[in-house]
DNA sequence: GTCTATTAGTTCCCTAAAGGAACTGATAGG
DNA sequence: CCTATCAGTTCCTTTAGGGAACTAATAGAC
């Protein structure tokens, strides 16, 4: 099918998604992050298509969301580590975690936990402002437009 | 195409990813949550197919992320809004949001602000521990298998 | 020195999903 | 009666995902 480039639209959600909004690429991240780093590594975990996994694998390195790494020389082989922009999108990752253990664990639980370094317990995260640290949710904002909010042509 | 469907994973963002990881999907909810809630506001908003947006809006409804109701009887006239587990989706959102803002906004500066009810300033969101309130990030946890772990089969 | 295994992809065909335009049904207003 | 509005549905084309087979580079086994 065709898909409508969401890069150009002046939305931070929907540049977001240009990014990692395919199927897959989020799956594919989680890995990455918890480890599991390496092609067939991924491809067998997740049972993605090989060829899909390795259009994902080189937008997210062309989009500087991950780093191809030489492993090995003689044969060359590549693993795939978080950069500094691929870590900070592990957030929507920790926020997706949070909804989905929230409304479709069920009675089982959640099929991961996750234990904060700084106070030692098992928790989840919450969103809070960065102005004041007080609870930030739907509810309790106002949406404005802001300085970025023409619609641009990209060059 | 075929599409490899998510929601038997035993993976809380692939099950997340389920009910809003089509394309257009995260879109459609935030124009909602802004109140752009009729089916022809949604689609001149953002240019999506007619076809995919009552695909979407009538899986987000099966799902209970959306409610549909009549405003109009006759000619009946029908709107969307969040139900509550589709509100608590909005926090992916701000977390897309802030991610959009940091690494894709460049120099025009964001598209939209977001003012704290709280405190009346201008903030985004920050992730928190809810036990300790101090920062949650990628760096700051430990990944353990919890209860709902096991791989299950649906019913 | 050939045979097999491993890793990281690429190529191919098939099917299903997205885009887009036209069409439908219900009704109000001019 | 004619047009407009809203909320979709239908139909056709294009393209992306699934899946299996194949390639390249090399190490180690026999």
């Amino acid at each position: 099918m065709q898909r409508t480039q969401f890069g150009d639209m002046a939305c931070s959600i929907a540049r977001t998604l240009d990014v990692i909004g395919e199927p897959w690429s989020p799956l594919v991240l989680r890995n990455i992050y918890v480890g599991i780093n390496r092609f067939d590594q991924i491809q067998q975990s997740l049972g993605i298509s090989r060829k899909v996994l390795a259009e994902r694998l080189k937008w997210l390195v062309d989009n500087d969301v991950l780093e191809r790494r030489e492993y090995n020389a003689r044969p060359p082989r590549y693993e795939y580590a978080l950069t500094a922009k691929g870590t900070d999108l592990v957030a929507v990752l920790m926020v997706m975690v949070r909804w989905g253990d929230r409304w479709t664990a069920g009675d089982a639980g959640p099929p991961m936990l996750y234990r904060h370094h700084t106070c030692g317990q098992i928790s989840h995260v919450e969103l809070h402002c960065s102005v004041c640290d007080q609870p930030m949710h739907a509810r309790n904002v106002d949406v404005l437009p802001g300085p970025g909010a023409q619609v641009q042509e990209r060059a």
